[in-house]
DNA sequence: CAGTTGCTGTTTTTT
DNA sequence: ACAGCAACTG
């Protein structure tokens, strides 16, 4: 271990690290050094005689767990570190919950599904109750049992309570205590928690069972938590609970950061630290390492207009640095030409690498004019955010078999592969097995294996009991084979690699990639031994399951490095830093949201937001907003957002590129915005004014139909080969690359250029005309 | 059954 | 615009 490991820290921060005993609140500003102090503390702790084994530390997001392991490990030597607990809340809970979920009537084994999971199944209740999904969308179902969850309200408890019940009543959603009541039974019955489950049940077995309540008391004796102000209820009660007896819990926090209320989280649990404990000492972080002054004065004008913050007065040694720079575009398109020039610009100016700028954006939608235009200028990008690797539809349906082999109780999976690949059991099949589960009150998999005694006919009797073979031929591998073994041998008797290779459309490609991919990642975790050495009794598919369902794209941090513009929203960009930070789509309705402007507290949170945007950047900071932008189809036209009025003239530089507050002049105030990027040889062609999207544009029907010849009539199918000419009535002409299928039911694969490229036709369905012969 | 067409609902998101 | 889906049809 360092030995001089307090010097390094200011004064504020090491009387945080040395606070070993009782309640202690650390507020941390933005770039204050907030993890140098967790991770320092946990060194000096056990420099200080603690057990690694009694730490108990938490975070929200698995990057962030570890990278506070990574750092603890560079103090103390990874040797000591091992045996510390650090992890987010859900990865630790379930780890606990893994033993003890017996207690519970849950099988050690269960299944933790996603939210996809947890929405499908709502669906399929709303369904069953013969709801209308209009009115009980699952969406927002599934929404308010989250947050039922979250707030420790079991299902009795929420259809008993009046206030919610109106709730629901205005809505117009009355029934969806019940529907909470059949999801929290159903999921029971499927041996599946939910995400909120990790916590809700946790607390719940905290509760019901005072000795491993008090099991978890006496080894977890000194407790921290991460970003504090973002913890929701559920998680409050659950830390009360395991601190109660050492209250050695330290929580570090921001409450000017609070960004996840729409999640359950509640800024009360920061604000109310004081009240919750005697003698909490607080310390505040107020010193700021990461942005200029220029920078932190406009984080602070603004964050200043909120309510009800804790005090506090952050500052910095840094350069006063430059103004602000505002910048007012035309389209949403010119703002994403505007911001990739000037980063080609700055790139030239100073020096900067790709990896030193950040786009920050409200909504993920707004990513592709930025997208467009960094290729142009082809300027190496990466979007983190949007769909994560493992809620593709392809590695889902391959992980459901690894699911049903681990838990045949899990339904969702069955569902999944039930007919996939497709081994003719349909819609129709599938129903009526839904039906004899309920009614019988037996799993969806006693049915398939008990299919005999519910009289299906003789085909579909066939299919699901090859279905239910093939899976029990999975199961037995489990005694003697690892993750791995496992999933290649699923990939191999589904006949699912293989389907995927021959399929040569570039999405089959890239499914097949991505299958690659999960089975390399399948294999890299089974030959990792884990942190205790163990690697075979470790290796099971049953945690394997467990690990990957917490695991998110966000934490798919081994491409940090690649010299890359980032682009993501505000939101995934809480706790990173960046040089040269713009923060785009300053406008009304979109920043702040038009969702979110109705509420005082709404508002805030957005304005909060706004803080953890201007506080990303370390030296520069660029705001821009477009007059007027496309969305959900329409053009649209925005005032800038109001957030800008809030800056202080003094810290704005409004000559960059224009930039104006106001709309003035309908189309951007003349030649003075924009000017100076077209004077530039940038590194594409110019592009000549802008081609409008508001120019009367071919309609998308017209560009993909074709009007079929006067003379059109289909050919013969069997008259077809390869290496034709042919015309189809809608993609146009195209030329026939290969022929499949049995003879009497002929299906050519054929490129249209001017259709959409490559399409699969069957000739009995689809006609074609043969222009040329060879 | 599978491919096509038409309709809907579109913040933020970790786990 | 666009994706994800339910209903339709060859």
């Amino acid at each position: 271990m360092k030995a001089n490991y307090l010097d390094d820290l200011n004064e504020r921060q090491r009387e945080a690290v040395i606070t070993l005993q009782g309640p202690l609140m650390i507020i941390a500003g933005a770039g204050s050094g907030k993890t140098k102090v967790l991770t320092t503390r946990i060194a000096h702790l056990m420099r200080n005689g603690v057990d690694a084994f009694n730490i108990l530390a938490l975070t929200f997001t698995n990057k962030a767990a570890k990278e506070m392991k990574e750092r603890v490990e560079k103090i103390l030597g990874g040797h000591e570190a091992r045996n510390l607990y650090i992890g987010t809340f859900h990865s630790v809970f379930a780890r606990l919950l893994r033993s003890d979920a017996p207690k519970l009537g849950y099988p050690s084994d269960f299944t933790i599904y996603d939210s996809d999971d947890a929405k499908s199944v709502v669906k399929t209740i709303v369904n069953e109750l013969n709801l209308d999904d209009k009115h009980y969308k699952p969406n927002l179902v599934y929404n308010r049992i989250s947050a039922a969850k979250n707030s420790l309200m079991s299902p009795e408890a929420y259809q008993q309570d009046y206030y919610i019940q109106q709730e629901d009543q205005r809505a117009s959603r009355p029934l969806t205590g019940k529907i909470y009541d059949m999801y929290a039974k159903r999921c029971f019955k499927n041996g599946a928690m939910d995400f909120d489950d990790l916590l809700y049940k946790m607390y719940v077995l905290l509760k019901s069972f005072p000795d491993v309540l008090a099991k978890y008391q006496h080894k977890f004796k000194y407790i921290m938590i991460d970003e504090y102000q973002d913890t929701n209820p559920a998680q409050y009660e659950i830390v009360k609970l395991l601190g109660a007896v050492h209250e050695n819990i330290c929580v570090v926090g921001d409450d000017a950061q609070s960004i996840y209320s729409f999640r359950g989280a509640t800024i009360q649990n920061i604000l109310q630290f004081e009240k919750d404990y005697d003698d909490v000492k607080v310390v505040k972080l107020e010193q700021n390492y990461r942005s200029t002054k220029s920078i932190l004065n406009v984080a602070n004008e603004v964050i200043a207009k909120n309510k009800g913050q804790i005090e506090k007065n952050l500052w910095t040694d840094n350069a006063e640095g430059e103004k602000i720079k505002l910048i007012r575009t035309n389209t949403d398109n010119e703002e994403g030409k505007t911001v990739a020039d000037t980063i080609a610009e700055q790139k030239l100016r100073n020096h900067y690498a790709n990896r030193d700028f950040c786009i920050l954006y409200r909504t993920n939608a707004q990513s592709r004019a930025f997208e467009e235009s960094l290729r142009r200028l082809a300027i190496p990008y990466r979007i983190f955010g949007g769909l994560s690797f493992y809620q593709r539809k392809e590695i889902k349906d391959f992980i459901a078999y690894l699911r049903v082999i681990m838990n045949s109780r899990d339904e969702e999976a069955i569902k999944r592969i039930i007919n996939y690949p497709v081994r003719g059991i349909g819609k129709t099949t599938i129903e009526k097995v839904s039906i004899y589960a309920n009614d019988q009150n037996i799993t969806f998999w006693e049915v398939l294996e008990r299919a005999k005694e519910f009289g299906f006919k003789a085909g579909t009797l066939d299919a699901l009991d090859g279905f239910v073979t093939m899976i029990k031929s999975f199961r037995i591998m489990l005694d003697k084979h690892n993750a791995y073994e496992i999933a290649l041998q699923v990939g191999k008797s589904t006949n699912i690699v293989k389907e995927l290779f021959n399929d040569k459309t570039t999405e089959g490609l890239a499914r097949y990639e991505n299958i690659q991919e999960l089975l390399n990642s399948i294999k890299e975790f089974t030959e990792t031994p884990n942190e205790d050495g163990e690697l075979e009794d470790n290796k099971s598919l049953g945690i394997y399951l467990q690990q990957i369902t917490l695991l998110t794209d966000a934490d798919n941090t081994n491409d940090e490095n690649s010299d890359v513009v980032k682009l993501m929203t505000i939101h995934a960009a809480k706790g990173l830093e960046f040089p040269v930070v713009f923060t785009v789509g300053m406008e009304e309705s979109l920043f702040p949201s038009g969702m979110s402007i109705n509420s005082r507290e709404e508002l805030e949170e957005e304005r909060r937001l706004f803080y953890v945007a201007v506080t990303r950047a370390k030296s520069r900071l660029f705001l821009t907003y477009a007059n007027s932008r496309y969305r959900f189809g329409q053009l649209q036209q925005n005032e800038p957002s109001r957030f800008l009025e809030e800056v202080p003239e003094q810290f704005l530089d409004r000559s960059y590129a224009g930039g104006g507050l106001r709309n003035s002049g309908s189309l951007g105030g003349g030649a003075s915005w924009g000017n100076m990027f077209d004077k530039r040889k940038t590194a594409a062609p110019p592009q000549g004014p802008q081609p409008a999207r508001t120019a009367p544009r071919p309609t998308s029907s017209a560009v993909s139909n074709h009007t079929p010849s006067p003379n059109f009539a289909a050919d013969n199918p069997h008259e077809m080969e390869p290496g034709m000419d042919v015309e189809h009535q809608k993609f146009g002409f195209g030329k026939i690359l290969s022929m499949e299928g049995a003879p009497n039911n002929r299906i050519a694969t054929v490129m249209f250029p001017k259709g959409g490229g490559e399409k699969k036709i069957m000739l009995n369905y689809a006609k074609l005309m043969i222009v040329r012969q060879q």
